[in-house]
DNA sequence: CGGAATATTGAGGGTCATCAAATGTCGTGG
DNA sequence: CCACGACATTTGATGACCCTCAATATTCCG
């Protein structure tokens, strides 16, 4: 609903509802309480004077910022589409990226303790944003304890989100931390009624890379090692993830010394005349190449 | 106040208060509203009904554990004294800690969302602990605006914390996550009343390695190279800073090649017969040895 | 269509993990 | 009190992994 005019969305939305007002352009303006309730996936049933509270949406396109890092804080956000990173930037100036927030989910809370945003927001694509004014945000608590309480836990599953991060970047591997991202990636436009298996990324390796805390090599030649084993197909930015359990159970590629081994066998084998038709992981074909077949 | 039993607390403490109740093994049981309030820097001047609110203070000894990874959730707790960590442990069974809490620290926040803790909090040394029940923590709010911000902002303020993290682990050097963590901990210390320039570290190198995402070696031979450097000196669990604007700003060392070359010409000088007495960085003592002169 | 940004891939070198050994520290029990 | 063992710390040697620099191909956008 409302997000008609965000056209890059992803590939193969899992529900084809082709938008209610098809050739309309106009998006939503303003959502209630019970929108939004519905958005951050609280439960929005019983609260009282059920329809004073009104949210303004704002659009935003890629590459625009929705709040820079030490601008006034008055403002929470939630995204209502497309795709946006948050990036806190230390004293000494190095970037990095927290979060890509997406449909559902919360942004800004960092703003709160200080009244200055500590981070910044950028559209990676068009975005639909609706505005929850923080005294907004405390009053609705106050309201009704069962609202408190979700609002609290909001904070809080924002708090479990990030140590997840601390751990994957403290404790696993590049593997595994490239391979968690695509994971979370799928798990995430899942429940948001995209595909989980055939999506876009929506952000650059460069940024995929720095999230991860690693270059954007090394995230480039991580994606082309799990092409090569099969684990997913990916062309550019598209990705179709053939072995979710793998990817979700890796925690270190074959040591390089043993794939390289195995490279040279497939290679002689091929130079030799035949394939091996058995002990092949997978076909070590391009996204493209598999769709220029189809 | 109340904490003369924690007797391995820490070296020189600034203020030599010895302790009101002196000779007294007696800790204090109880914490009124406006006691919490100082630990956690919050205003507590205006609060309505001002004493109808008393948190209990709990003991724990080195090794024991405040709660578990999966334990039901219904307690926040501050820390009053004593030195603590939070670890959590990720589905693969790898364990990353995720801060060291100390005198004026909230922790288990992790549990509001799930209503289960995800994380585990173990006691470093002797620790004096005050319970606050969840449920209060919210009531409290609901009684003053000003509070209500307040605690809002102690959430937002942990998850700063936590993004400063991930900025670290994913952005900094070996060194300068060494350097940084010398310089929060001294940071800290200073604002609980202790020296920022001497003190004991309450974890192992396997902890400081665990929580900065490197190997305890990594972490002793980081701590070794400073001290070679002069920036401070470390013999065990015991750290002095000589130079703490230098560990602030500093973002790599030298090239190891040219720290060896450096080290070669000192070796050759002092074979040679003489001591440059002027290009030597800093004496290479320890801090044993330092204390040994004294 | 052309220029800028993005992505892929290779070569080489530095950093850090791993394995290993020696020393130091601390608590416990003989 | 000392001996013992468990643990913590330091330091060295080696190699895997990842960063850096570089060249090329591809895509995007005006």
């Amino acid at each position: 609903m409302s997000c008609a005019n965000i056209l890059e969305s992803n590939t193969a939305p899992a529900t084809p509802s082709r938008a209610a007002a098809s050739g309309s352009r106009t998006h939503k303006i303003w959502s209630n309480m019970h929108d939004v309730c519905n958005l951050l996936r609280i439960p929005s049933a019983t609260f009282i004077g059920d329809d004073d509270h009104h949210f303004q949406h704002v659009q935003f396109k890629a590459g625009q910022r929705i709040h820079t890092a030490g601008q006034a804080f008055d403002m929470l956000y939630v995204v209502n589409c497309g795709f946006l990173k948050s990036v806190m930037i230390d004293e000494f100036g190095n970037e990095q990226i927290l979060s890509f927030p997406m449909k559902g989910d919360l942004f800004g809370i960092d703003g709160i303790h200080t009244k200055k945003y500590t981070s910044e927001a950028v559209a990676l694509s068009s975005c639909d944003i609706i505005l929850i004014p923080f005294s907004k945000f405390a009053a609705i608590g106050r309201t009704n304890p069962v609202l408190e309480t979700a609002l609290y836990g909001l904070m809080s599953r924002e708090l479990i989100r990030e140590q997840g991060m601390i751990t994957m970047l403290g404790s696993l591997t590049v593997e595994a931390r490239v391979a968690r991202f695509l994971v979370s990636l799928s798990e995430r436009f899942s429940a948001i009624g995209y595909s989980g298996k055939a999506f876009n990324l929506p952000m650059t390796r460069r940024e995929i890379g720095n999230y991860l805390g690693v270059t954007l090599e090394t995230a480039s030649r991580t994606l082309s090692a799990f092409n090569e084993l099969g684990l997913i197909s990916v062309d550019q930015r598209s990705i179709y993830i053939h072995d979710l359990n793998a990817l979700k159970t890796l925690r270190r590629l074959p040591p390089s010394r043993a794939r390289i081994e195995q490279q040279e066998k497939r290679a002689a084998a091929a130079a030799a005349g035949y394939l091996p038709t058995q002990q092949q992981p997978a076909p070590s074909t391009t996204m493209r190449e598999q769709m220029a077949v189809v």
